[in-house]
DNA sequence: ACTATTAATCGTAATATTGCGATATACAAA
DNA sequence: TTTGTATATCGCAATATTACGATTAATAGT
């Protein structure tokens, strides 16, 4: 055990859990914000801003790499990431659909 | 290690990773769906629903009812589980905080 | 009181995640 | 070519999560 039993899900399902573990952990929300704030940046950055040790970010980088919600250029010694704005708004619209639910007819017992 | 240093990120950046975390899993992403379908429910409806073992599910809703997002009444010997408006709509305008920063401007190298 | 039903809790095994030191890789500058 | 700088990967320890069988608790019906 241990193991999530995706087969027991549709692809939605597993797909919007999926999206939602990547931002599951406050260095990745914390990493997606600063792209958005500076619009483009490198992972030295990032060990600054964030304050885990290099590997650890590089670490979440790759998960969020892994997803295609962010990108990597390489620039030298320093690599270039950013968000994918394609992909982004995919999730975007997935999870959207998730969460806006209409909430009016909800009757309690 | 395996502990997340929460101290290292702001109350909100944990707060989004925490809801973000309660949706990282497809039975629970499930759960929240089918309380959306039919309004009102209880236990016994999302384990054949779902497929995944009483104890499972029950794990499953009480760390939804831990964050708030549903909420349980006792209806003799069964529970019914529906979704906490207040605390689902706030959990929502944060999470569209995070989600909807502005794309346009956002430049890549 | 006894029995059936429903859901929570306990205990535990399997697996996943988090974090980082050590090391490797890749390029730039001297 | 050597040295420095930036990032990725490896390996591992600590902790968290997932799943479920066994059990418990609480109520309903007989």
């Amino acid at each position: 055990m241990g193991l999530i039993k995706t087969e027991k899900f549709s692809e939605s399902q597993n797909q919007i859990a999926l999206f939602a573990k990547a931002f599951g952990h406050p260095a990745r929300v914390a990493i997606i914000q600063h792209l958005f704030k500076i619009n483009a940046c490198v992972c030295g950055d990032l060990v600054e801003e964030i304050g885990l040790a290099q590997p650890t970010i590089s670490q979440h980088l790759k998960e969020l790499k892994n997803l295609g919600l962010i990108q990597g250029t390489i620039e030298g010694t320093s690599v270039c990431y950013c968000i994918n704005k394609d992909n982004w708004t995919a999730m975007k619209t997935l999870l959207n659909g998730f969460f806006n639910n209409n909430l009016d007819s909800n009757t309690c017992c």
